[in-house]
DNA sequence: GCAAAAATGGACCCGCAAGTCCAGTTTTGT
DNA sequence: ACAAAACTGGACTTGCGGGTCCATTTTTGC
């Protein structure tokens, strides 16, 4: 009878408190007798749901982060196929980080990964293309009605908008400034609205 | 007398080893040993040079890279002012990042200072100001020439093309693909090119 | 060439935080 | 109700790796 209901609470909330923590005090203040205290939890317990330490509880917060990082974006994400939906998921996007701020747990969390390391990249990869993917179909849904020249490559254009949103959040947590992210955003969508013109 | 020949010469051999060690193993494997072993020092040298210790050494080494991100790229860098200048920063850049390979030495020191934080944001902070700078030189010149629409805002694009640029890297770091960073600078650059037709 | 300062070697210390253990309690299925 | 399994508490161990110290050698400037 693995893992009762009491326990599955425990888990999840070891799991919320850490990545709070790093939120917080950013992720060298992650140590496992923070989250104890902060969970109100003991060591056992830490051992108990993450028998491979502390790797496994922050491959755990990654996990949990992404998939944060995705269903904020959502309905809009999903449903990309008029110019408003896509302006309207470009400022969800750029609000999402204004008050997430400068510490990323997501971020932060990957470059602390040492054994689990394919592990963490097999998370962030994951995240990645599904993005990725969601943004292709907005470009094919607008392809289809003729807002998006077809002879552009949907999904190297959703590389490069990707691209454009890492990098802006990138630069958005060593300089605080959300310009980047914006310009990207702003930027991209223009050249995909342009593309028709002259197509 | 501070700094002798010899020791300046000692101090460099640290930062680069300590540079080199990264590039191989990642940042988990710089330890302040295993940059004695390499580079043939004792642990009073490292604190000869470095009296803040490991902080002050790779900060140093943040410093030493950062210079070279944007030496590896000139002297196009410096001098985008035709299309295929443009082209061949663009291949220049590409190819930076696929001979480092997936192993960011400045990536990876980011994610690892604690105290000197805000020294190491400031060291990140410069070089894409610098970089951007550079990226915006390079625009305007070409707007002076009539290839690309005085109407755009060259500061502006000059932060979505770094966006694409870090975005890329970024991915390039997780993935170890080059695909986004590659569809980020041509895109980029289609955009630039574009603009002028339509003005 | 000779003090002073810089450079070097390497033994030693030490704290922190991860990880172990086991004893005790609560929950669960039947 | 009663075993088995899950859960919890917290004391204890441990090792890694950063940082300290001092003795010795080399270099520098005059």
């Amino acid at each position: 009878m693995p893992l009762t209901r009491k326990g599955n609470a425990t888990r999840q909330r070891i799991v919320e408190g850490a990545a709070a923590e790093i939120r917080r005090q950013g992720i060298f203040s992650v140590t496992l007798d923070a989250v104890m205290q902060r969970t109100a939890t003991s060591k056992s317990q830490l051992f108990h749901y993450f028998p491979d330490g502390k790797d496994e509880l922050l491959l755990a917060v990654a996990r949990h982060e992404a998939a944060g990082v995705i269903s904020d974006q959502q309905p809009e994400l999903g449903a990309l196929n008029s110019w408003p939906a896509w302006q309207s998921w470009r400022d969800k996007v750029v609000d999402r980080y204004r008050k997430q701020g400068p510490n990323c747990p997501l971020n932060a969390v990957m470059g602390q990964l040492k054994p689990t390391t394919e592990g963490a990249r097999a998370v962030a990869a994951e995240l990645l293309a599904q993005w990725q993917g969601e943004l292709a179909a907005g470009i094919r849904s607008m392809q289809s009605q003729g807002e998006i020249a077809t002879g552009l490559d949907a999904e190297r254009s959703a590389q490069a908008l990707l691209a454009g949103i890492q990098g802006g959040v990138l630069i958005h947590i060593t300089t605080g400034s959300l310009e980047h992210l914006e310009a990207a955003l702003d930027q991209a969508i223009e050249f995909l609205r342009g593309s028709v013109a002259k197509a």
